[in-house]
DNA sequence: TACTTGTTTGAGGG
DNA sequence: CCCTCAAACAAGTA
């Protein structure tokens, strides 16, 4: 997604799926079906003095048109269960916001709701959902513990530019080896990757060793 | 390099 | 449109 990588507060645009505030010490959870009214089906087809092939036809738009109509249904009564789900498991989040984001992960949620991670997978890309602080895409909620947001490569991309922050302030006299790295990561951000990881971005960012670093005057 | 864990995608059924 | 299954893909790890 173009731009996905440039805030964690960005789609102040787009307007939300679905709407969760606090109400009483609990969570509300609502869904946004502006964009679908009410949808029935009308059997003005159905004449006695129709052909077979009509009848048939037509017998067969309806049941297409029915079963659309119970999928979206359908969808909705997932969505909400995806979502409260979600503010189940990230309550403290909702609570008190974004730096309380815990691991999630798909499965998770597939579980709890007894549903397939490739569905809630499906679910959760490009849906929005509007809580006190802020409009997320569901996406954003889920993190195995490296990335903050979206996945992929913008996890790694914001750790790599911590480290690039950490060794720009450390002493040079003293420099930050692999494994002081990790540690700091770990506080900072409760981020929790291998020594051997930090190596392989610092490599990434062109930074020598800390001992190539250490200057001894 | 190969294994593991997590997410996405294409096919197929309703 | 919904869903699942399996296979592909991505990232970290040893």
């Amino acid at each position: 997604m173009p731009g996905a990588s440039f805030g964690e507060s960005e789609p102040l645009y787009v307007s939300p799926d679905v709407y969760v505030f606090p109400s009483d010490g609990d969570f509300v959870i609502l869904l946004n079906d502006d964009d679908i009214p009410n949808l029935r089906l009308n059997d003005f087809l159905d004449k006695s003095h129709a052909s077979a092939e009509a009848k048939d036809f037509a017998s067969k738009k309806m049941a297409s048109a029915s079963w659309l109509i119970k999928s979206l249904e359908q969808r909705k009564r997932t969505l909400y269960k995806v979502m409260e789900s979600i503010v189940k498991f990230q309550r403290p989040f909702f609570e008190e916001g974004v730096d309380k984001l815990k691991p999630l992960i798909l499965k998770d949620i597939a579980e709890d709701i007894e549903m397939h991670e490739s569905s809630v997978s499906r679910i959760t890309t490009n849906k929005y959902v509007s809580t006190p602080h802020g409009v997320f895409e569901l996406k954003f909620f889920f993190n195995s513990a490296l990335s903050s947001d979206d996945g992929d490569a913008v996890g790694s991309e914001s750790v790599k530019a911590l480290i690039k922050k950490m060794i720009g302030k450390e002493d040079p006299k003293n420099p930050l080896a692999d494994e002081k790295l990790c540690e700091l990561l770990k506080q900072e951000i409760g981020v929790d990757i291998a020594r051997r990881t930090v190596a392989k971005y610092r490599t990434a960012l062109n930074i020598p060793s800390s001992s190539k670093r250490k200057q001894r005057f």
